[in-house]
DNA sequence: GAGGTCAAGGTGGACT
DNA sequence: AGTCCACCTTGACCTC
C-alpha cells in the first residue's frame, strides 16, 4: 500500500512508503493474521540525495520449513534430554502431552490411560499459570536449574516448563510487534500530514515567489533604499545588491548611513 | 463449523 | 557433539 511519496525541487524529499507483502505464509504470526507484511521507509534527504534519517521496519520472512510435523519419525533433537529431566518426572494427571509416536522419549515411558489414543492437550491450572507468569517476570529464560526448581513445584517435567517459556518468549514479541506496528502506523500517518502540509506550503510560496518582485521577497527591515540614488540595498551586506542594475562597482558602501553621498 | 488460543513437535542456527 | 533458542507448524480445545 503506497500512502504517499514526493519529491520537490528544493532538493529535500519526504518520502513515504508502507507495503505489504503475500509472501508470508504463517498463518500464526502477526504478518497474516493481523497485519500485513510491511516495510516502513521514511527518508529525508539532502540535495546530494544522502538519505539523513530513514527508519525501515520490516517484519521477518517467514520461512516455510519443509519438515515440521509433529508426527514425524525422524529421531528429535528432544531425544538428548531425555536422561536428565526423566529424573524430575512427576506424575500429574493433566500431564499428559505425548503424541503417540516414536518422536517423544523425553519423559520416558508413559502410557497413561489418559494418553493412550493420542495427542491430548496440556491445559495448564490457574496457579500453575500464575507461578510460570510470576518466574517470567523476573527471567524471561530459565536457566536449568530454576527449570529443574520450577517444574518440581508445578508438577510438571522441566520440558513443559521450558516450552512455556519459550511459547511465553514468542507471545511477548509477537506482541511487541503489534505494537510497534502501530506505533509506526501512526508514526506514518503523521509525517504523511506533515508531508502534505509541507507539500501545500511550497506551493503558496511558489506562487507567491512567481507574483513578486525579487526584492519585495526581502523583509522590509531588512532593506533599505539610497535617498539620492532610490536604490535598493540591505543593512547587513556592504555590497549593493541591485538587482535590477548590476554595477560592476558598488555603489556605496553601506545604506545604514544616509548621509552617506552616493 | 470457523477461528482463536496454546502446549508441544520439528528444524536450523548460534554458541561452547 | 551437545545445548539452547527462535521460528514455524500441528493438533486439541475453547468460544462464538
Amino acid at each position: 500500500m503506497e500512502i504517499d511519496h514526493s519529491i520537490c525541487d528544493t532538493g529535500l524529499v519526504l518520502g513515504l512508503s508502507l507495503s505489504s507483502s503475500p509472501s508470508m505464509a504463517n498463518l500464526n504470526t502477526i504478518n497474516s493474521k493481523n497485519h500485513p507484511n510491511f516495510e516502513l521507509t521514511l527518508g529525508l534527504a539532502g540535495v546530494g540525495g544522502d538519505n539523513i534519517g530513514t527508519v525501515l521496519y520490516r517484519e521477518d520472512s517467514a520461512v516455510i520449513s519443509s519438515g515440521g510435523s509433529s508426527f514425524s519419525n525422524k529421531s528429535s533433537k528432544r531425544d538428548r534430554e531425555t536422561g536428565s529431566e526423566e529424573s524430575v518426572r512427576v506424575s500429574n494427571d493433566n500431564n499428559c502431552s505425548r503424541v503417540m509416536s516414536a518422536t517423544s522419549v523425553d519423559d520416558g515411558v508413559e502410557d497413561d490411560d489418559d494418553c493412550a489414543n493420542g495427542r491430548k492437550k496440556l491445559r495448564l491450572t490457574k496457579p500453575q499459570s500464575a507461578l510460570l507468569e510470576q518466574a517470567f517476570k523476573h527471567h524471561s529464560s530459565l536457566n536449568p536449574k530454576q527449570k529443574q526448581e520450577l517444574a518440581r513445584e508445578l508438577k510438571l517435567r522441566p520440558r513443559q516448563v521450558e516450552v512455556w517459556f519459550q511459547n511465553r518468549r514468542a507471545r511477548t514479541k509477537l506482541k511487541q510487534t503489534e505494537m510497534n506496528f502501530e506505533h509506526l502506523k501512526k508514526y506514518c500517518e503523521k509525517l504523511t500530514d506533515e508531508n502534505r502540509r509541507l507539500q501545500k506550503e511550497l506551493q503558496e510560496l511558489k506562487a507567491l515567489n512567481s507574483s513578486q518582485p525579487f526584492f519585495m521577497q526581502f523583509p522590509a527591515a531588512t532593506l533599505t533604499m539610497c535617498p539620492s540614488c532610490e536604490r535598493i540595498g540591505d543593512t547587513k551586506s556592504a555590497i549593493v545588491k541591485n538587482p535590477f542594475n548590476m554595477g560592476t562597482k558598488p555603489h556605496f558602501n553601506s545604506f545604514s548611513n544616509p548621509s552617506a553621498a552616493c
